[in-house]
DNA sequence: ATTATTCGTAACTATTATTGTTACATGAAA
DNA sequence: TTTCATGTAACAATAATAGTTACGAATAAT
């Protein structure tokens, strides 16, 4: 099964922001993304809706950030993408009515809401701010072709 | 997204097996999951493959366990399943030339990783034999009706 | 005002994964 | 030898995501 890829896209993107001073279009995120600027607008609009970032229109519009990148953390994007579920598995049926389908939807249940817990925990506990200052620690050592 | 149901249904169809002593053919299987014999080959093959069940063909024949359900755990079963992919959510590219997006997927991929060691820690702390003392401990409140 | 730029969004296509179905071969018991 | 049941290949159905095209609306530059 393919993975959804919207939450390493859209901080890659936003990363990119985060490098420049000017707003990106959404052509230029875009071509950072290796993608379709159309992509890029319908993947950004949860942002904008969540008062993460804010676009412009005309000349010398763009993308920009809303709020400093301290107060933004990854938990914050996750849920603005509008993406709860995380698990690729999980129950075949919501609500079963065999009692044995039951059981098993709360053991596996149980474990996969403790799996996303933790998960949940590490994106609210680190900020874009936080990820703009890994990557400008590793890009000390190797040189900084930023794509 | 649409989730990957397969540990919950070959989960439910073992604790069918489990409630029985005579082995159950893929077509009785198939009624329980609501799904097709088919389907249910294609599943029960895996754990076949693992050694966790055995199948036997011709009259009386149909899918019986190899071992106690005490020495299954969640994890071989899941193992056995062939879905090493938990996360609905990933990276875009796995070996990204973006130092940014490296940087990015570092982060997500740490998340990730001990999300995933916590869930499957639970699967390996709990066996089939639990899952059916656990669905037995159910029934007794509410009628058994299995289905 | 007019033009160029840029986002907003709807509609459609392409791709891909899973599931469901059909068909037929193989093996085992009655 | 007939019936039952698995094993598996091939194909269709379903569904989600991503990519593309098209056009409307807003904004800045001229």
């Amino acid at each position: 099964m393919k993975r959804n890829s919207r939450l390493s896209a859209v901080l890659h993107a936003l990363m990119h922001m985060a490098e420049r001073k000017e707003p990106m279009t959404s052509d230029d995120l875009a071509r950072c993304l290796d993608t379709n600027a159309v992509v890029v607008r319908r993947t950004m609009a949860g942002l904008r809706d969540a008062g993460i970032v804010q676009s412009g229109r005309g000349h010398g519009g763009g993308w920009h950030f809303a709020r400093p990148l301290a107060e933004i953390s990854l938990l914050d994007i996750y849920n603005a993408l509008g993406e709860p579920i995380v698990f690729q598995i999980g129950p075949a049926t919501e609500m079963p009515g065999c009692v044995v389908e039951q059981s098993v939807n709360r053991v596996i249940g149980d474990a996969l809401k403790d799996a996303e817990a933790i998960l949940m925990a590490r994106f609210a506990g680190s900020t874009l701010a936080d990820l703009a200052a890994d990557f400008r620690a590793a890009a000390k050592h190797c040189r900084a072709d930023t794509g």
